[in-house]
DNA sequence: ATTTAATATCGTAATATTGCGATGATATAT
DNA sequence: ATATATCATCGCAATATTACGATATTAAAT
């Protein structure tokens, strides 16, 4: 008796949520389109949109996805400004990631037993 | 006349080499089984390598292949030892992630324009 | 009221990822 | 020499992700 329904799905019940979370927060950044999408959010302080499109080369029904999934993690937030909507980092959501990151690596890493 | 076979990938030639590294650094640490192998390494000291099978609960094949992923990006190095291979960070892959990470979230963000 | 501009959503296609069992390779133990 | 233990690889199944065009949706402009 063999079970496929469980094949191709992250098998999170097995573990903490803390790591689930921080695998999530991992994953949001790991596709250069929203950290070229971040980046220029950054670079021009005020929150265009539209222009993303131009800049990055992708559809714009692509860049607006990525731009879900961003909005999503909570890493910035949208504005509508009459037909456009304005898009900015949220500070402190951004500061959660860089803490979450930074206690990630700041373990010490002992490892002379073997290699 | 429409061209199917973009589609599903990447489009890396778009973005930065800067970019699409630092996105591969945050995949590989993008699933909780990694980040909890990870963990695993760090905390034992020693590269015991096997008994992450009975720790996570994951099929054997299963481990292997997110060792396989982490000791390709050079986060982890693998040395064989007898019968077993006795995985454990490497230190200074481990701060080179560390500090391409900490760059980032370095930037200001001063975004008030209209959020 | 109709057009235009900006964005979101839907449907679809293709690749990527996750996971498992089965099998293969290699080194120690018997 | 054979058995056992450890790990890697292969093949497959299922879901997830990426990308696009087409089609809403909404608000401003004409």
């Amino acid at each position: 008796m063999i079970y496929y329904e469980i094949m191709g799905i992250t098998k999170s019940e097995l573990f903490s949520e803390k790591k689930n979370r921080l695998a999530a927060m991992f994953k949001v950044l790991a596709h250069p389109a929203r950290l070229a999408i971040l980046q220029y959010i950054i670079n021009q302080k005020a929150c265009i949109c539209n222009d993303l499109v131009d800049e990055l080369g992708l559809a714009q029904s692509t860049i607006s996805q990525h731009l879900k999934e961003l909005k999503a993690s909570g890493i910035i937030k949208g504005n509508i400004e009459g037909k456009s909507v304005c898009y900015c980092i949220d500070e402190t959501v951004w500061e959660e990631f860089s803490s979450s990151f930074e206690d990630f690596f700041k373990q010490d890493i002992l490892s002379d037993k073997c290699c």
